[in-house]
DNA sequence: AGCGGTGTGTCAAACGCTTGATACTCATGA
DNA sequence: TCATGAGTATCAAGCGTTTGACACACCGCT
């Protein structure tokens, strides 16, 4: 319970844990950003991809959800990985006006290998820091994430 | 040692440590974002004016490096900043060309007013971890950073 | 049967950031 | 001295994202 406003501003701010964060997942993002870079996919790609992976048929509008990000967002995505081929908008059955949203086979193929280069960077990552420190990371990360959502 | 093959694509990828890295920096960066709305701030010109108040006189491309981004986002911050009157461009003494970065009498008022609301989120995120979790959190997330960089 | 909500998709503008390319200033060495 | 190089700033184009606003389709209620 150390007072806050005995210093002006900032005087140790550049050790606190969130610059740690974001250092780190920038740092890390970067990383990716590179690696995927030669197979002409960007990061956002690769998770859009995934996200439809695990859970087809989704629209864009829930998919946005599980991104936190807005619907805008996943289309504007969405239409230029439809445009190259790897993502298909088929009409709900029910919903005339949604869309489901599904890997073409070329969209399993591209992920596949950009998936390779991924799981290659996680696998650096957790052999260095260790399998335990690993799985309190990632506690310690989702601590961080419900203690931000109800902030 | 778990061979990666075997699976065709990313069946655990949803659990990675870097999605929980992700997810906790994007939502620690939105709840930023939203608390400093109001004071018409973006989480990028905090970020600018605390590292120029730490280091008075930078030149745009030595602070762009500092903060692992190219320097026209720097140029751009900057120029929105100093037209907002919260920073200010000198002429480097003995290059012409280069400028030195100074926060204003405003500029140092209004990161006063951020830093608050900054940190006060970081306290409550220290506060809902614990001390020892919090500083452990940080020497992971440097372990990561560390990792990444040469990787 | 008709009506209002809720959810969904989309357009427009703006922001932060990137890569690529160009111009300027100083320092160094042939 | 003067050319080459290193560091810096800046312009242009593009991407991913956000906010704001709008239109469309279903569902449940009256």
């Amino acid at each position: 319970m150390t007072r806050k406003d005995e210093e002006p501003v900032g005087s140790g701010a550049l050790d606190r844990v969130t610059w740690a964060l974001r250092r780190a997942e920038l740092a890390v993002q970067t990383l990716k950003e590179q690696r995927l870079r030669p197979l002409g996919m960007a990061a956002a790609h690769y998770t859009l991809l995934m996200s439809v992976h695990s859970e087809p048929g989704l629209a864009g509008a829930e998919l946005a959800r599980r991104l936190n990000v807005t619907p805008q967002a996943v289309a504007s995505l969405v239409a230029r990985l439809e445009g190259r081929g790897q993502l298909e908008r088929r009409e709900h059955p029910r919903h005339r006006h949604v869309q489901e949203l599904h890997l073409t086979d070329a969209g399993r193929e591209a992920l596949r290998a950009a998936d390779q280069v991924i799981a290659d960077i996680e696998h650096h990552i957790t052999e260095g820091l260790g399998p335990e420190e690993s799985a309190q990371l990632r506690t310690l990360l989702d601590q961080v994430s419900k203690a931000v959502r109800n902030a």
